[in-house]
DNA sequence: GAGCACTGC
């Protein structure tokens, strides 16, 4: 096991560089550069840890009614939290009606048995198990944060003679940003500090990227698994809290499993970087099935005089509330999902009292129109003692406009909603009104091949648990039905839960994230589930290449800054390019990643031939013909300089105006922190400037920039007209949604490498040839 | 000339 949060007590292997001239060493391994250059295609050796299955929550959870009536006008000021254990007194009328409600939740109950299982020294890991609607997100940093342990402490540290503060806040992690600030509202209301302008004091904030609400004497603060992570960078050793609430780990997103094994080191640790002051770690999940994190905690070292044998790892278990649900089987494997689903929804259609909407869970878009076309013809062949159908489609490149529909209640009396979704209603959202789900067992699943460097997205089977989560839908606001296409002994091959993020993700980014907390090993880190030695291989080696590792696999301060930027690593070596006498274009780069990393493809998808016309004039105004990094470019630099109706101006463009505005806002915190890490020397000039398009030569500059970070992902036009990439030599399209699609350039390189139904190019510019040898042989 | 689940710093 490795050791303390710095692992400074390991000293790294460094080793004369003998390796071959095809081989390098990283981290004290020699690893092949020809399994990187040229991959031969093996299957993946990738295993998945089995958890057993049990249905998962949602967040935020609904409140109750009352509750969110409840307007709470007290602006008291944070108390002295001098006394132990019970909950705020009541201050008014309004209070006490929060207090019941809070009284009511079936976390309640363990309130005592919570608070006395922390309370125990060298006790520091308490996993509690809640099913949905128990009340844990909102109601356990209440019942902890007037504990003792929790004060905060001045310490001195060894070696030191400063006087430090070290705890006295706790932090409670969510995935989602929505979860993070609107359980910190509600917390705030309920603790009697509602969160608002004009309220500097307050016992309950949120930081979140982009919106940081943290009052004087907040010792509640919600905050999303990225931010802590980063909060991680600045202070390894977590000291300004006292307790780590990791909520929803059961969602296993890639930030979470780093986070837990960051806090894991923190507590193997020898608690001096604390100032011995230990910290609490609160681990939560929706899931019954908590093995896998009591197995990954428990070996924490033995405290003071408790045996070896003791389990340090206590496990609560909390009720949830949620309505029965009936399950139903195909008796018989369906040849044709399709057909399935639909018979399925006319038959509840017909069958089942109104109200109660029906929600469907297909794999993706096209599924969704086609399913969603045959619906509607059936519905004007119905007889007209049949209710109604509206049929609203639902799913995340929907407009706003469009997903609001499945939210809604049918405004026309005596008509069902059918409401068919991608897994988008399995854990984002929640449809209101739904008592039948169908479920088509199914799931598009984005899954990286380090060996090929690309990603493929496929159609696959769920996991019970994915299935559970489901059914529970149907069961939110009464009893319910789940109708599943598939039988159940179908039911019973699925794996017990989907692959962990972290086992299905390019580890690039986890692997330099443990490499600037100063992890030399990434390889003994403690996680949950462990990628593939080749998984991290590769991402040692592209960080190698990407000039953010020594030849030793050390960190480099490249690397550092790398690792501070909020984007992925690849686009950080632009930025450090970028900055470079040589390009010195940092604000372009900038622009392009900007846009590139505010969601999905800013440029929503002309479905209409109509809209193809009448959109495509303006488009072409913004295309360039070296592809789609500098359409991006254009797009921003036009997008600014329009300075009256922005949102009207992203609507004649079908470019997706939320996305631009969020554009803006990393635009400003790139140019923010690369004023302060010195890549730009001054501010840059407000907006609106006017718009003057890029020279060709300075376009090039632009794209050589770009290659520093994604020379790999590039190809070469063969002699029959099809492009084959650089890396193993295969056969790739330019995607549909490039502006060069269709085009035949002498070399390509692109941001992004899918297989869907073949081998696809995303984000692909124009380029030499030559620029590839060139930008593979650039070390900085 | 094809079509893509979700999230986060």
């Amino acid at each position: 096991m490795a050791a303390s949060g710095s692992n400074a007590g390991q000293p790294a292997k460094r080793r004369k560089k003998q390796q071959p001239a095809n081989a390098i060493t990283i981290g004290g391994r020699t690893i092949s550069l020809e399994a990187y250059l040229d991959p031969t295609p093996k299957p993946a050796k990738i295993t998945a840890t089995p958890a057993e299955p049990a249905p998962a929550a949602q967040k935020p959870e609904d409140p109750a009614p009352t509750e969110r009536r409840e307007k709470t006008t007290t602006t008291s000021r944070p108390e002295k939290h001098g006394r132990r254990g019970g909950p705020a007194p009541a201050r008014n009328t309004e209070d006490a009606g929060l207090l019941k409600t809070r009284r009511a939740l079936p976390i309640w109950q363990h309130r005592s048995e919570i608070q006395a299982a922390l309370r125990k020294p060298g006790n520091n890991v308490v996993v509690l198990a809640g099913e949905t609607g128990s009340g844990k997100s909102t109601q356990v940093p209440q019942f902890l944060y007037q504990e003792s342990w929790c004060r905060r402490q001045t310490v001195k540290l060894p070696g030191s003679r400063d006087e430090l503060a070290v705890g006295g806040t706790i932090a409670i992690t969510q995935p989602r940003r929505v979860a993070a600030t609107t359980l910190a509202h509600r917390v705030s209301r309920e603790a009697g500090t509602p969160l608002g302008r004009g309220k500097p004091d307050g016992l309950v904030g949120y930081s979140v990227r982009f919106d940081h609400q943290v009052p004087r004497g907040t010792k509640i603060k919600f905050l999303t698994e990225g931010t802590l992570l980063q909060e991680l960078l600045r202070d390894p050793y977590l000291r300004q809290y006292s307790a780590i609430i990791v909520d929803e780990i059961h969602e296993r997103s890639l930030d979470v499993d780093l986070l837990v094994g960051f806090l894991k080191q923190i507590l193997t640790g020898d608690l001096s970087g604390r100032g011995g002051v230990p910290l609490k770690v609160i681990i939560m999940s929706a899931t019954a099935d908590v093995d896998a994190i009591r197995g990954f905690f428990k070996d924490l070292p033995a405290k003071d005089n408790e045996d070896e044998d003791t389990d340090h790892v206590q496990v609560l278990r909390i009720k949830g509330r949620q309505y029965p649900v009936e399950v139903v089987h195909e008796p018989r494997p369906v040849p044709d999902i399709q057909d399935a689903l639909l018979k399925r929804i006319f038959k509840i259609h017909l069958e089942e009292p109104l109200p109660g909407d029906i929600l469907a869970f297909l794999t993706g878009q096209e599924e969704i129109e086609s399913a969603q076309k045959l619906i509607e013809e059936y519905a004007t062949t119905t007889a007209s003692n049949v209710p109604k159908i509206k049929v609203c489609p639902l799913y995340g490149q929907l407009s706003t406009a469009g997903q609001r529909e499945a939210f809604l209640p049918v405004k026309t009396a005596f008509t069902r909603k059918i409401v068919l979704a991608t897994n988008i209603a399995e854990t984002s959202v929640t449809v209101p009104g739904v008592r039948y789900v169908v479920d088509c067992g199914k799931a598009k699943v984005k899954k990286y091949r380090p060996r090929l460097g690309m990603e493929s997205l496929l159609a696959s089977v769920i996991s019970k648990s994915s299935a559970l989560q489901r059914t529970g839908r149907a069961g939110r606001e009464g009893p319910g039905k789940c109708f599943r296409l598939y039988t159940d002994s179908t039911f019973e091959t699925f794996q017990d839960s989907d692959l962990p993020e972290i086992l299905r993700n390019d580890v690039l980014g986890a692997v330099l994230t443990m490499k600037a907390r100063g992890i030399q090993d990434v390889l003994a880190f403690p996680l949950m589930d462990t990628p593939g030695t080749e998984s991290i291989e590769k991402a040692l080696l592209h960080l190698h290449y990407l000039g953010a590792l020594t030849d030793d696999g050390a960190i480099t301060p490249a690397g550092e800054t790398m690792a501070r930027f909020p984007i992925p690593a690849p686009f950080g070596a632009v930025m450090l390019a970028a900055a470079r006498p040589e390009f010195d274009c940092v604000m372009e780069a900038i622009d392009i990643i900007s846009c590139i990393t505010s969601g999905e493809d800013i440029f929503l998808q002309l479905q209409s031939e109509e809209a193809q016309e009448e959109v495509g004039e303006l488009r072409r105004e913004i295309q360039r013909r070296e592809g789609d990094v500098m359409t991006y470019l254009t797009t921003m630099q036009r997008y600014t300089a329009e300075n009256a109706d922005r949102v009207g101006w992203c609507r004649q463009r079908r470019i997706n105006a939320r996305n631009m505005r969020q554009a803006l806002n990393i635009r400003k915190q790139l140019r923010a922190m690369s004023l302060k890490e010195k890549l730009i020397s001054e501010t840059p000039p407000q907006d609106p400037q006017p718009f003057t398009p890029v020279d060709p030569e300075r376009a090039d500059v632009i794209l050589k920039c770009f290659m520093r970070g994604f020379a790999m992902k590039t190809a070469m036009l063969a002699p029959d007209g099809s492009y084959a990439t650089i890396q193993g030599k295969h056969a790739v399209a330019i995607h549909p949604a490039s502006v060069l699609h269709g085009q035949k350039k002498e070399a390509i390189m692109f941001l992004e490498h899918v297989f869907t139904n073949k081998n696809y190019a995303k984000k692909v510019s124009a380029i030499r040839a030559n620029w590839i040898v060139e930008a593979m042989e650039s070390r900085y």
